[in-house]
Formats: C-alpha cells, sequence, structure tokens
DNA sequence: AGCACGCCGACT
DNA sequence: GTCGGCGTGCTC
C-alpha cells in the first residue's frame, strides 16, 4: 500500500483551510515528513503552489483521483512536531488560516516566492510573437507587465497558443563562500616558489603563505590580508597549488565583540526568585512566575542565572523582550554572558540574517534565543526555561492575521515542554496580576533597587495652572528650574513627549479647518524633515499649505505637540544645552537607535528627547531627571486599557531616573492632575493601582473579569461595512447566552483608513461555548462574499479601539 | 488566490 | 450569430 500525504498549500482561504490528499511520487530518496515543505500542482492547469506537509499515512480509498506532489523543497523539515502541533491549535485560538500560521512561525527566507512564465507555442502567429516576446524565448507574467498586454497574453493562453508555466522558488538563500585550502605538500610549495621569476612578489607572498597556514580561509579574507587579487588567486589554482571551494556561512548579526561578564552578587529577594524558577526547571515544572519587580530591581540578572541553571542543566533557553527595548544594552547582556551560544532575533535584521539565525538554532547551534514577539516562535528543542520581559507590553500581541499575543504562545510551549515560564514587570498587566491573585501563576517580588537607591521623587505639575500663569508653553516653570539645574551639575535628563511628528495637526484660525487624508479619516501631521504633511496610516504626503484652503485665509498654523517642534522650542529656550531626539523619525535607518543611544551613553549631549521609545530598559547612570511633558494623551483616549497603559508608561519613565549612586528626579506635566493613575504612578503604587482598577473592570464588566472579542468589517462602500456589521451583531446575539454583552455596532475610532470604512463591535462574554464555532462560521459566509466587505475578528483584544 | 465555467450585452 | 464582461464555484 503506498503512502499519502496531507498538504496544506499556499492559499490563504477560508475554503481552502484544511489540508488535500498528494500521492507521493515513487522516486524519492528521503522520507517526506510532516513539517517539509513541497510544491504541488493545485487547481486546473498548471498552477504550482507551495505547500506543507501535514500528515503522511496510509492511502485509503477515495472519491476522486489524488494528484502527485511536484518535488520536495527540504531535505529535513522545517517545521518540528511542536510547532505543527502549534500552529493547529494557534489556527483555531486566533481565527486565523493554517498557513497564514505556519508561515508567520517561519523566517521570510522560507516563504515561496511565485513567477508566471509565458512561452509561445508554435501556432503563434509571427507577428504576435514578435510583438509581445520580442527576442525573448519567455517572459514573466507580473502585475508590472501593463494590463493590456496581460489580458491579450491571458486570451492568447486560453486559446492554447502560448504556454504559462509556474516556477516556486524559495526566497532565501544559504549565504556561500569561496575557502581556499592548500593543495600541495610544503615540499612541493617551497618547490614552486624556487621556479618563481623574481618580480612574481604577490605569488610569492602567496606561496609563503600557504606553506605556513594549513588552516582554511576564506578567499575574500586570504586577499585582503596578502593584499593579493583574485587573478592571483585564480593562477594558483590553475597550477594546483591550492584548491578552492564552496562552503556555507553564516551572516552574523552581532560581529561586534562583546565584553564577557560575570554573575553578579544576588540580594535575598533575587536569590529567592532563581532558587523558584531553577527548581522548577529541575523538575520540569510548567509553572509561571510572575516576577514582579520595580525599575532597577534587578530582574535581568534573575533572567540570566535562571537561564544559566537551565543551560548547565543541558537544556535551551527563550527569552522574549519587547521590540523597542531589544536594546544593544540588553543583548549585550546576554551575549556577554552566554557568548556564541545566543542568537537575536528582531525586526532589524536584514532576511538574510533572520534566516541565518534560524538555522543555527534549528541545528541546536544557538542555545539561548533572544528576540521579539515573533521569537516566540524559535525552533528550540529542549527548552528549560521561557523568560518574557515587560510582559505587559502591547507589542507582544500582533495586530494583524494571525493575532495572536505572545504570552499565550510561551504558556503553550511551557505545557509542552513542561518548563517554567517567567513574566517579568514592573507593572504587570491586569490579566497576569489577577491569575497570581488566583495563584494560577507564582508571585515572585523584587521590592527593593539593587543599588539601595530610594526610587525617584516625583512631582505632578498641574499644566492648567501653568497655562493661567503665563503663555502657552510645553514647558512649566518646575521642570525648566529642574533641567537648568542638572544642566550646571553636567546630569542628563530624560524628556518623554506622547507623540511623534512636528504637531499633530494644521488648522485654519479663521474657519476652524483641519487639512485631513483624503483616505482615511485622520488629519495630516506635519513633518519638517520632509517639509511635507504625511498620514501616519497610509503613507499619504502632500505639500504644507500656506493658505486655508477652504477660507483662503493665511492664518493657518500648526496646533498640538509633536517631537520636532518641542525640540524647536527647547533649542530656543536652552541655546547651550546638547539635544538628541529620538522618534519614529529619527531612528528608521538601521542602527540609527543604537548610534544615539551611544551618544547619548558617552555623554555626547544632556538631554535626550523623545517618544515612549525612551521609557523602556534604558539604564544611563548619570539620568537623574526625567521629564513626562505631556502625561494625558493616552488618558483621553476611549478604551478600557488607558488608565493602565498611562500608569505603565509614567512608572516605567520614571524608573530611568537615579539608576546609579546620584538620586533621581521626575516631573510629570498633566491637565489632569487628580487621575488615579497618575496620582498612584507618582507614588509609584502598583498595588494600589491594580486593586483601584481591578474594582472599575469588575464595575463595567471588563477584562480579566470578562473575555473579549472584537469583530471588525471594512469594505469600501460605508453602507456594505455597516450594513455586514449589523447583520453580524444579530447572529451572534442570536448564538450566544444572556449573559453575552454586546457593545456596538460603532464605527471605529478611525473610521476610515486608506478609503476603507471600518465598523465593529466587541462581545464581552463569560462563557459561551458556542461562540467559536458562530465565528468561524462568519469567516465562511464573509469569504463567499466576494466584492470586498472583510471580516476581521480579534480574540482578547489589546482595546476595543 | 487563480482559474474555468457559464450566462447576458455590444459588436465584426 | 460571437466576443468578452464578470458573477459563482472549486481546487486533493
Amino acid at each position: 500500500m503506498s503512502q499519502v500525504a496531507e498538504v496544506i498549500v499556499d492559499v490563504p482561504t477560508m475554503q481552502t483551510n484544511t489540508p488535500y490528499s498528494y500521492l507521493i511520487p515513487a522516486a524519492l530518496t528521503t522520507p517526506l515528513l510532516p513539517g517539509m515543505r513541497v510544491i504541488v500542482p493545485f487547481g486546473n492547469g498548471s498552477r504550482k503552489v507551495q505547500g506543507f506537509v501535514w500528515q503522511v499515512h496510509e492511502q485509503v480509498p477515495t472519491t476522486h483521483e489524488l494528484k502527485t506532489i511536484d518535488s520536495v523543497m527540504d531535505l529535513s523539515p522545517v517545521l518540528n512536531k511542536e510547532l505543527l502541533a502549534m500552529a493547529d491549535w494557534l489556527a483555531k485560538t486566533t481565527f486565523a488560516f493554517t498557513i497564514t500560521v505556519l508561515l508567520t512561525m517561519l523566517p521570510n527566507a522560507l516563504k515561496a516566492a511565485y513567477e508566471r512564465w509565458a512561452t509561445p507555442n508554435s501556432d503563434l502567429d509571427p507577428a504576435s510573437k514578435k510583438r509581445l516576446f520580442g527576442e525573448q524565448e519567455k517572459i514573466e507574467l507580473t502585475d508590472k507587465l501593463p494590463a493590456a498586454q496581460l489580458n491579450e497574453l491571458m486570451g492568447l493562453y486560453r486559446k492554447h497558443e502560448i504556454s504559462v508555466t509556474y516556477e516556486v522558488k524559495s526566497k532565501g538563500h544559504v549565504k556561500q563562500v569561496t575557502m581556499v585550502k592548500p593543495a600541495m605538500s610544503v615540499a612541493e610549495l617551497q618547490e614552486a616558489k624556487q621556479q618563481l621569476r623574481i618580480t612574481a612578489v604577490k605569488q610569492a607572498d602567496l606561496l609563503d603563505y600557504l606553506v605556513t597556514q594549513t588552516d582554511l580561509i576564506s578567499q575574500p579574507a586570504l586577499e585582503k590580508t596578502l593584499g593579493i587579487t583574485s587573478t592571483v588567486i585564480k593562477n594558483a589554482a590553475e597550477k594546483g597549488w591550492l584548491t578552492r571551494f564552496q562552503a556555507e556561512v553564516y551572516r552574523d548579526p552581532l560581529s561586534r565583540a562583546v565584553d564577557k561578564t560575570r554573575p553578579l552578587h544576588l540580594n535575598e529577594a533575587q536569590q529567592k526568585a532563581v532558587s523558584a524558577i531553577c527548581a522548577a526547571t529541575d523538575d520540569h515544572e510548567d509553572t509561571t512566575f510572575l516576577l514582579e519587580g520595580v525599575t532597577g530591581s534587578g530582574k535581568t540578572e534573575v533572567y540570566l542565572q535562571a537561564i544559566a541553571n537551565a543551560l548547565e542543566k543541558g537544556q535551551n533557553a527563550l527569552m522574549l523582550v519587547p521590540e523597542i527595548s531589544l536594546t544593544p544594552q540588553i543583548v549585550g547582556r546576554v551575549r556577554g554572558r552566554f557568548g556564541k551560544q545566543v542568537a537575536v532575533l528582531h525586526s532589524g535584521l536584514s532576511a538574510g540574517e533572520r534566516f541565518d539565525e534560524w538555522r543555527r538554532i534549528d541545528r541546536g547551534e544557538a542555545r539561548v534565543v533572544v528576540g521579539a514577539r515573533s521569537a516566540v516562535f524559535a525552533p528550540l528543542t529542549n527548552i528549560g526555561i521561557i523568560i518574557m520581559d515587560e510582559e505587559h507590553e502591547a507589542s507582544y500581541k500582533q495586530d494583524d492575521n494571525p493575532r495572536y499575543h505572545a504570552r499565550d504562545v510561551a504558556l503553550w510551549r511551557s505545557r509542552y515542554h513542561h518548563c517554567p515560564v517567567v513574566l517579568g514587570s514592573a507593572t504587570p498587566s491586569l490579566e497576569s496580576r489577577a491569575r497570581a491573585q488566583k495563584n494560577r501563576y507564582q508571585r515572585l517580588l523584587l521590592p527593593t533597587r539593587v543599588n539601595q537607591q530610594a526610587l525617584p521623587e516625583a512631582t505632578i505639575v498641574d499644566m492648567t495652572q501653568e497655562l493661567q500663569k503665563h503663555a502657552e508653553s510645553t514647558f512649566s516653570s518646575p521642570l525648566m528650574a529642574a533641567v537648568n539645574d542638572r544642566l550646571a551639575k553636567g546630569e542628563q535628563t530624560l524628556l518623554m513627549l506622547n507623540r511623534r511628528g512636528y504637531s499633530s495637526f494644521v488648522m485654519c484660525r479663521d474657519c476652524g479647518f483641519v487639512l485631513k487624508c483624503p483616505n482615511c479619516d485622520i488629519s495630516l501631521t506635519l513633518h519638517m524633515d520632509s517639509h511635507s504633511m504625511k498620514c501616519h496610516y497610509c503613507g499619504h504626503e502632500e505639500p504644507i499649505p500656506q493658505i486655508c484652503p477652504n477660507c483662503h485665509s493665511h492664518h493657518i498654523r500648526y496646533y498640538g505637540t509633536g517631537t520636532q517642534k518641542v525640540e524647536t522650542e527647547l533649542k530656543q529656550l536652552l541655546p547651550t544645552a546638547r539635544i538628541l531626539r529620538m522618534d519614529v523619525d529619527t531612528t528608521r535607518r538601521k542602527g540609527a537607535h543604537e548610534r544615539l543611544l551611544r551618544q547619548f551613553g558617552n555623554h555626547e549631549a544632556d538631554i535626550l528627547l523623545g517618544t515612549q521609545m525612551i521609557a523602556k530598559g534604558l539604564d544611563f547612570p548619570d539620568v537623574t531627571l526625567v521629564g513626562v511633558l505631556n502625561a494625558d494623551t493616552a488618558l483621553s483616549l476611549p478604551d478600557f486599557r488607558s488608565s493602565e497603559r498611562t500608569f505603565q508608561l509614567l512608572t516605567q519613565v520614571s524608573g530611568r531616573a537615579g539608576r546609579a549612586q546620584k538620586p533621581g528626579q521626575v516631573f510629570i506635566q498633566t491637565y489632569n492632575p487628580e487621575h488615579y493613575a497618575i496620582q498612584l504612578a507618582k507614588s509609584q503604587d502598583y498595588e494600589r493601582f491594580f486593586l483601584t482598577e481591578m474594582k472599575l473592570r469588575h464595575q463595567g464588566n471588563y477584562p480579566p473579569y470578562y473575555f473579549a472579542v472584537k469583530v471588525t468589517a471594512s469594505d469600501v462602500e460605508e453602507r456594505v461595512a455597516a450594513a455586514a456589521i449589523h447583520q453580524i451583531a444579530a447572529q451572534l446575539q442570536a448564538g450566544m447566552s444572556q449573559s453575552a454583552i454586546v457593545l456596538g455596532p460603532t464605527p471605529s475610532a478611525i473610521a476610515r483608513v486608506n478609503k476603507r470604512y471600518y465598523y465593529q463591535l466587541v462581545i464581552k462574554y463569560k462563557q459561551e461555548p458556542q461562540l467559536s464555532a458562530l465565528l468561524f462560521n462568519l469567516l465562511n459566509q464573509a469569504q463567499k462574499n466576494r466584492k470586498g466587505l472583510q471580516i476581521a475578528i480579534d480574540n482578547n483584544p489589546m482595546s476595543f479601539m
């Protein structure tokens, strides 16, 4: 009896979201295993797609003929058993297609690149052939081809006058380098040297080198060390002195040497935490620890020692860090401790570098993985510990399909590997803290800073008062006095602004007209660096208006506050201060982030002005002052998590002050000085915040008391989106129990993005066994509607907006 | 997704 | 009468 492979094909639709059966080619030399990539014929004609082998089993009788796998792309599976099982689970819980999940787990380099090529048949008339193909034998059918030409070619294809072939390629390439090794004995080489003409200096150098060096060396490296050209080496190869061959190399994203670090001495609380975690690793228990430690309490050292223990026991470690704080500082500390066994995965890597790091993990050459959200899918085996730093960070949730939360995946893997998970934070998410309360998680506390330094003293500045005292300014007088004081002392200041861009919008003072994006429901943002107005959602760009397009007045002005504007204002107030600005615009280029931090660390600037990204994980000993310019921005958002976000951000950024010997000071400028999130952030009282916020969540039936699902419908026609969401609401209401609450339907907070209208609803529920099936049913129906209506389901959304 | 099939309007 | 528009259904 022959075998059949069940294949998940790379066609992300609801109808094809199931394995398809294929015959296995008889000529296969290696066994076909689940997790291998294959190329299969799919659909009519000769269309070929990439697929993943899901299962292999004995053939059973079927109603229709099976096609045969075209070719196998891998010698060994790119996805192991664990990752395949996880993909199945993740597709079900996030309402995503299995293929989408599988592709998310792999580096981009392993995704398929599809090509379609057209070749003329013999009965194509010569004139058309000349016109369409010119001198070429075949042309590629891409979207870039003019539509008319593409249509004509497809017409000819239907008439069988041309053929279309499909090619499926792997995007990534294994980097190869030419290696050189001596091919003669020392005596023979010396003999060869005797034969040289006296002027052949370079050849003599090369021979000298070959005589002494028996190790392998790459050709580029050899050329560089000896100062010779490739011609010399080529000639040498022809003369038989040396042989050249291709070898695989890794692109090393961290070529800089890192200083070795040694384990630090632990205080009592740290020691207790490390012991508890190590015991769980040693006993193979899937305990979840919530490591709650104030900023500067030495959480990283706890992580490192827990990782060291797992490595000693022959197990591997996974460490997740938010993208924003995946700074050279953190990576350096891990690399300094564990050296070359560390692989790093983050968005700053090129596709090739990412692929190489992934392969090092896959082959077991890297035993510690440090990375952002998607690193949770690293192909590590035998995991002994999983760490998730800053577990409350919203960036752990992916905001497009599959809408997974890295924390959920980490917990799944911990159950699979029977290993502990450490969720670390100074300000845990309410969900996690509530689970610790119920003893589902084990709580570990680090109550004091390692340097015995008191937490910084925080002052709330009431900006409504400031506004009355003097003209509108971003900076209050107490904050400016403090900044001046640091400048005089030669200490450093962090200033955080809750936004980006120069100013949030442009408004006409005469008629109130605000310049908006033509595609989206959002005002355009002024960017001084490019002298243009940009839409942060669709990327639309247009010139800055000089006169109001509505009433033609010249009184069109900038409103709101952005980092660029604040920087200009700050430079006027403090002409001598050296200011560094760090936001999305100044850190877009690769390595810019790192460079800015190094400059600040080297004391090349007095003030670091930035957005949220300066709040996380930075550790500069000379920073003694932190100013939050606008604490409110997030508070005014109509979302159940806005207080939590504000509290977390303020607490995080306050922790940046006074990390070393000098005491720190914090100023929080706000228009809501009495708000509990701001008051409790001032006193750094996480416990009171937790209790207060939990009470409100309880009253409002919000998570973590209720589960939530957000459903969004979008269409180019507003009516279609609105009608769809109302129909969905009715359908869901009918299928759920009385206790489920539906919020909406309403237009989304940004009701139009990229010429599409968005409508949404949120379901809050305690227990709805039918809901999952209802939602899948919804997706199934939506798929039938081909006119462009899109339905998105976000399980456990990070926000209701 | 991508392709074929099938049923209706404007043309050699 | 046909060419080709796109609405509908299927892909092992």
